[in-house]
RNA sequence: GUCCCCAUCGUCUAGAGGCCUAGGACACCUCCCUUUCACGGAGGCGACCCGGGUUCGAAUCCCGGUGGGGACGCCA
C-alpha cells in the first residue's frame, strides 16, 4: 500500500510555524516512503474562512518548498459527497436529527460547568429501542449528530505517543452537519481521509480528543461499506514560544512569510523546524532532501518544544554563508530598496556581500551593514567621540592627502595605512578605527582596506574631508 | 471539574536495563587567530522533577506524587 499523507489547515489565518512543521513532517513522511503528500483546505467554517487566508497559506507552503502531489482540495466543494455519506449513515441509524437549539445547548453547558460536570450533550434526540423521543418543535431546523456508542473503548496505536485508549463513556454525539447543511469537521476529515486514502494522519497534539469520535465515525461508517479502513495517526506535540507560553495568534504566532520579512532563507525555517521535535542522532545541519531522506516517527519526540530563535539564527548564518550569490544580490537589492537604499553601478553589491556574509544572521543585518557603501553613514556618536580625537585627526588628514596618489587596491591601502601608523609611532588600530567610523558609522567592519578598495578612492576622500570638516 | 498527553543542561536534543564519569547543538564564559567586530579553532560552565518499587544493575521498566500542556463548540 503506498503511503498518502495529507495536511489539512483552515484558512482561518495565516500558515503560522506550528502548521508549517506539521506539513513539513507529512511532506517528510511521504517523500521518505515514495508516496504521495496531499494539501486539503479545510473551508468548511464559512463564517471564519477567507480566501485571503487560503492564499496565504498556498504562499507559506510555497516559499518552504512544500510541494503536494495532489490538491488543493477545497471541502466546500465536497458538499455534495458529504450530504450522500450523512444521508447513509441516516438510514443506517448511526446519525439522527437533534432538535435542541443552541440556546438550550448553552444553557445546559453552562450548568455543567457550574455543576463540575464535563460538558457535554445530554443525548435528548438520541433514538434508543424503547426510548420515547419528544415531538419535534417546528421553529427549529435540526443538526445531524453521530449516534457514538456508549460502551467499551476506543484505542489506537499512535505513532508518537504510543497506544491510547479513551472510553466511549467519555465520547458525546458530535455534531456532524450544522442546522443549516453543512457538515463539520470532524464529520468532513472522516470523510475526506478515507475518500482520499489517507494511510496516516499526521497532525498536531490538539487533534488527539477528537481522534476516537473520528475512530468510531470510520467503524460505523466501515458496517456501511466494508472498504473503508481506518488509517494510522501520529500527533505532534506543540511548539511552544520562546517563553514556554502556548503559541496563539494574541501570543507570538507569526506567519512563516514573517521569517522571510525578516531575512530568513526557508532551508534554514526548514532545517530548523526538522530539528524541533525530531532528532537523527547529533545531526543538526542538513538539506530538506537529506531530511526527507532520513525522517521517520519512531525519532520524534512526544514532548512539547520550545521555539529558540537563537538557534535558529545560528541556522541561518550558516544558510546565508552557503548560499548561492547571484540570490544573495537579488535578494539584497531588494532589501536595500525596502531601506530606500538604492543600489548603484558604483559599488559592487557582489563584492560587498562577500565582504559582510560571514557576519550576518539574517539577510535583514547584511542588507542593514552594506548600506553604508551606497549612502554616507551617520557616524555613531560614542564611536566617534572615542576614535576620533584631535591628534588623531591631523594624522587622518594627512593620509587621506598621502591616498590621493595611491593605486587603489587593498595592498597599497593597506602599506598607505601602515606608513601613517609607523611614521606616528603609533598602533594599527589607532589609525584604522577613526578610519572605520568615518567611513562605515560604526566601530566595526571587515578589514578597513578592503572596506576602503571597495568603497572607491574618490568616495573615500569624501567621507574623510566631511569628517575632518 | 472530567478526560487525555508530557517530563534529560537555560533551550533543542542523543539515550530502547549495563556501552553513561549522561553525548551533541544553540546560548553563555575563557583562550587562540586578529586591525575592531564577526567568522573560524581549542577549552569550560551546565541536566536525568520527586518518592517508592522491579532488577545483581534504572535516565531507561512499573506505581504514586508534583509540575506543565491539551481537549471538553452547530471552530478547525
Amino acid at each position: 500500500m503506498t503511503v498518502r499523507t495529507r495536511f489539512a489547515p483552515s484558512p482561518t489565518g495565516f500558515l503560522h510555524i506550528g502548521g508549517a512543521r506539521t506539513a513539513l513532517f507529512s511532506w517528510a513522511f511521504a517523500k521518505k516512503h515514495g508516496g504521495d503528500f496531499i494539501l486539503r483546505i479545510e473551508d468548511t467554517d464559512v463564517a471564519r474562512s477567507t480566501p485571503e487566508a487560503v492564499q496565504a497559506i498556498l504562499d507559506g507552503m510555497q516559499w518552504l518548498g512544500l510541494d503536494y502531489d495532489e490538491g488543493p482540495f477545497y471541502q466546500m466543494q465536497r458538499m455534495d459527497r458529504y450530504k450522500q455519506v450523512i444521508q447513509t449513515m441516516l438510514d443506517a441509524g448511526s446519525a439522527y436529527y437533534c432538535y435542541s437549539s443552541k440556546d438550550e445547548l448553552d444553557a445546559l453547558r453552562e450548568y455543567q460547568m457550574a455543576n463540575k460536570l464535563k460538558p457535554r450533550y445530554d443525548g435528548k434526540w438520541r433514538p434508543e429501542t424503547g426510548k420515547l423521543l419528544p415531538t419535534p418543535p417546528q421553529d427549529i431546523l435540526p443538526a445531524i449528530r453521530f449516534k457514538n456508542p456508549q460502551e467499551g473503548v476506543v484505542a489506537w496505536n499512535d505513532l508518537v505517543k504510543g497506544r491510547i485508549e479513551i472510553a466511549n463513556s467519555e465520547l458525546d454525539d458530535l455534531i456532524v452537519a450544522r442546522a443549516d447543511g453543512t457538515p463539520t469537521y470532524n464529520f468532513c476529515v472522516v470523510v475526506d481521509d478515507s475518500d482520499m486514502g489517507i494511510t496516516q494522519v499526521i497532525r498536531g497534539d490538539d487533534h488527539v480528543n477528537n481522534t476516537p469520535r473520528q475512530i468510531n465515525m470510520l467503524k460505523a461508517l466501515a458496517e456501511i461499506d466494508a472498504t473503508i479502513k481506518v488509517p494510522q495517526y501520529a500527533h505532534l506535540s506543540m511548539i511552544l514560544g520562546s517563553d514556554g507560553q502556548k503559541l496563539s495568534k494574541r501570543h507570538g504566532a507569526v506567519s512563516v512569510m514573517q521569517y522571510d520579512d525578516d531575512g530568513y532563507l526557508p532551508e534554514a525555517v526548514i532545517n530548523y523546524l526538522a530539528r524541533l521535535g525530531w532528532s537523527h542522532g547529533d545531526e543538526e545541519v542538513f538539506s530538506k532532501q537529506q531530511f526527507a531522506q532520513w525522517f521517520d516517527l519512531d525519532h520524534i519526540t512526544p514532548s512539547a518544544a520550545q521555539f529558540n530563535t537563537e538557534k535558529l539564527n545560528w541556522l541561518n548564518a550558516h544558510y546565508i554563508k552557503q548560499a548561492d550569490l547571484e540570490y544573495l544580490v537579488a535578494d539584497i537589492t531588494k532589501r536595500l530598496n525596502q531601506l530606500n537604499v538604492d543600489v548603484s553601478e558604483r559599488v559592487s553589491l557582489s563584492a560587498a556581500i562577500n565582504l559582510y556574509k560571514e557576519r550576518a544572521n539574517t539577510l535583514n543585518e547584511l542588507a542593514a551593514s552594506i548600506a553604508y557603501f551606497y549612502q554616507r553613514p551617520i557616524m555613531d556618536p560614542v564611536a566617534e567621540e572615542k576614535h576620533l580625537t584631535t591628534d588623531i585627526k591631523l594624522i587622518i588628514a594627512a593620509l587621506a592627502e598621502a591616498l590621493r596618489n595611491v593605486d587603489w587596491q587593498t595592498e597599497a591601502i593597506h602599506h598607505e595605512i601602515e606608513s601613517a601608523v609607523t611614521m606616528n609611532g603609533l598602533k594599527f588600530p589607532k589609525v584604522a578605527m577613526p578610519l572605520r567610523v568615518i567611513l562605515t558609522g560604526i566601530a566595526q567592519s571587515p578589514s578597513i582596506d578592503q572596506v576602503m578598495a571597495l568603497l572607491g578612492k574618490n568616495e573615500v576622500l569624501a567621507r574623510i574631508e566631511l569628517a575632518l570638516k
